[in-house]
RNA sequence: UGGGGUGUCGCCAAGUGGCAAGGCACCGGGUUUUGAUCCCGGCAUUCGCAGGUUCGAAUCCUGCCACCCCAGCCA
């Protein structure tokens, strides 16, 4: 991979187990579950596990913590690894399951009651609750609490054989409920849940909670190094309490580190759930999503994930990252990679008047301005073009360096041409602008020393095809649409997307393969999709526009 | 007001007692057949605040403040 090695506290935590021998080999592992599909969050946690791996010559799982099959889909666990391997990682050996391990779990559930250490609690979730205690308050011992184990064994096993019903009885750790770790009050292991799952089918109806299930899973797996966001700091003391009491294989270490957040976007599976549900997008990979299949629609390259990745670094502070950052990362990999071609977004025809009617040059234009290996492309230039209409004005301050009337302009990769009238509609609309070629200047200034003032792009109206463009805009408006008590779905953007059906591009593009990119040049970087582009219908999506020093503020 | 964390430029982030890296953003200037790229220059006398230790502190000590996480039979 072409990961930079990653410069962070936990390669430093590493690098010092190798050097003490505290660990021989590094294992980490990739845990989500498949209840929705993979963000940009995600990919942060991918680089790292998968990266720290790499670094060090271990290896890493993936691993899906299907513990709670009410959530969960096939569908998930499809896009995920999809996901994984787009982004460029591969998993050691063959994907696991959470759910491989219920057996285990399950034996390991009974040895805890059998040396005391659980008991089953016939307390309801209101009841649970209020016995739990507040942040201040202490809690209070279940009633259930000291069962004997004979009780305790029987109960679970009738728990498994489905004799109760959902909600009913639980197992719980039997730990202290006065602790001022909420996660130590007697934390619930197995609850009952009668519904199948996607792995296991209905094999079970008890299912273990993530607590009782993530620390043995990466013990069962060797993991050395479990990797989670700092919201499971707390946690950390039960995660090594269940290892100190279970006769585990090995002895995994948990570390935190901050998760990602993106200003102007929403990375929460639940919200971005919620956007897919209610239709404000058209799918889980609708380009304006921050999902990794999403940016990935968009035109975002692996590679460049990779590096915004390597970019925002890993620490335990948990702030919020410009998404600009990430909006570099694609342009710096596009710049230098995207092959440049031109596209007329608004077309307004201009016709050359001193141009025969019945001539086509083909003209020659590099692929890319500074790579050469990437070869020249031939362009059709014929009497009648389209211009952008924002690259004619009849007249304008000498800031404008388009084509003004009386004016000339460059059409890039081609000729100078001078604007000398227009013709309008019935509103005043301009709908034609006559142009004249200066002649010999492809390639060379005017010969009177009247040089152009700027470079347009430009498409033969004849020799150039329609397209479909779509422009898209931040999905929020706000820099913290999920921040606080702000209402998300009413912070949407309107105006996120921008379609465009007569859009006019050079020929050669409609034989763009789908997923390839290109500069557009002037505009941006655009993608063809995916799913949709097909040669007599060509669909490009906008990745990200250029930078513009000249478009802000001004115009 | 219990417990666990975090506070270095607008944002991300190095730095672990020796005198504030880098990136993003932003602002100049140069090159340019993309108002792009590229190049050059600018951008924290100061590290949440207040004391203290030290020849010397972002780094050590004390106190305070701010923000984040935890009371799912979610992960």
């Amino acid at each position: 991979m072409d990961n930079k090695p990653a410069n962070n506290f936990l390669h430093a935590i590493i690098a010092d187990d190798l050097a003490a021998g505290r660990v021989t080999e590094v294992v980490t592992r990739f845990p989500p579950e498949p209840n929705g599909y993979l963000h940009v969050g995600h990919a942060k946690s991918i680089c790292l596990n998968f990266g720290l791996a790499e670094a060090f010559n271990g290896r890493c799982n993936l691993r899906f913590d299907d513990t709670n099959p009410a959530k969960e889909s096939p569908e998930f666990v499809a896009s995920i690894q999809e996901d994984v391997r787009w982004l460029g990682f591969e998993w050691h050996d063959e994907v696991r399951y959470a759910s491989s391990y219920f057996q285990q779990l399950y034996d390991w559930a009974q040895h805890l009651v059998r040396e005391g250490n659980a008991y089953v609690c016939d307390l309801n979730a209101d009841q649970a609750r209020e016995y739990r205690g507040t942040l201040t308050e202490p809690g209070v011992n279940s009633p259930y609490r000291d069962r004997s184990v004979e009780e305790n064994l029987d109960l679970l096993e009738r728990m498994k054989a489905g004799e109760f019903e959902d909600g009913s009885r639980v197992l719980r750790a039997k730990i202290d409920m006065a602790s001022p770790n909420m996660n130590m009050r007697d934390p619930i292991l197995y609850r009952i849940r009668k519904i199948e799952h996607h792995q296991t089918g209905n094999d079970w109806c008890i299912y273990p909670t993530y607590d009782f299930a993530h620390g043995q899973e990466d013990a069962i797996e060797g993991i050395t190094h479990s990797i989670c966001t700092l919201e499971f700091e707390d946690h950390r003391p039960l995660y090594n309490w269940l290892l100190d009491h279970l006769p585990v294989p090995s002895r995994p270490r948990q570390y935190e580190f901050g998760r990602l957040n993106l200003n102007y976007t929403v990375t929460s599976k639940r919200k971005l759930k919620q956007l897919v549900d209610e239709g404000v997008v058209d799918g889980w990979d609708d380009p304006r999503m921050p999902t990794i299949s999403g940016l990935r629609r968009r035109g975002y390259t692996a590679r460049s994930l990779r590096k915004f990745c390597d970019m925002i670094g890993v620490t335990r502070s948990d702030g919020v990252v410009d998404v600009a950052m990430m909006e570099h990362a694609i342009r710096d990999d596009l710049n230098e990679n995207a092959p440049r071609a031109m596209c007329v977004l608004r077309p307004l025809k201009v016709v050359l008047s001193n141009y025969p009617e019945d001539k086509t040059e083909y003209l020659s234009a590099p692929c890319h301005p500074s790579r050469e290996e990437l070869g020249v492309r031939e362009l059709a230039f014929t009497r009648e073009l389209y211009i952008d209409a924002e690259d004619f004005r009849e007249e304008a301050n000498k800031k404008f360096k388009r084509l003004v009337l009386g004016k000339r302009v460059r059409l890039r990769n081609a000729y100078v041409i001078e604007a000398e009238s227009v013709l309008k509609d019935e509103a005043g609309e301009i709908v034609e602008v006559q142009a004249k070629v200066i002649p010999n200047t492809v390639g060379n200034d005017p010969e009177d020393g009247i040089k152009a003032k700027g470079v347009i792009q430009w498409v033969s109206a004849t020799e150039g095809r329609r397209a479909t463009v779509r422009l898209y805009d931040r999905l929020f408006s706000h820099e913290a649409p999920d921040k606080g008590d702000n209402d998300f779905m009413a912070l949407v953007n309107p105006n996120s997307l921008e379609l465009i059906e007569g859009a006019w591009i050079e020929a050669g593009l409609v034989n763009a393969q789908p997923e390839q990119s290109f500069q557009f040049e002037r505009e941006g970087y655009f993608v063809a999709d995916r799913h949709e582009h097909r040669p007599e219908a060509p669909v490009f999506n906008m990745t990200i526009g250029l930078r513009d020093s000249w478009n802000n503020g001004q115009k």
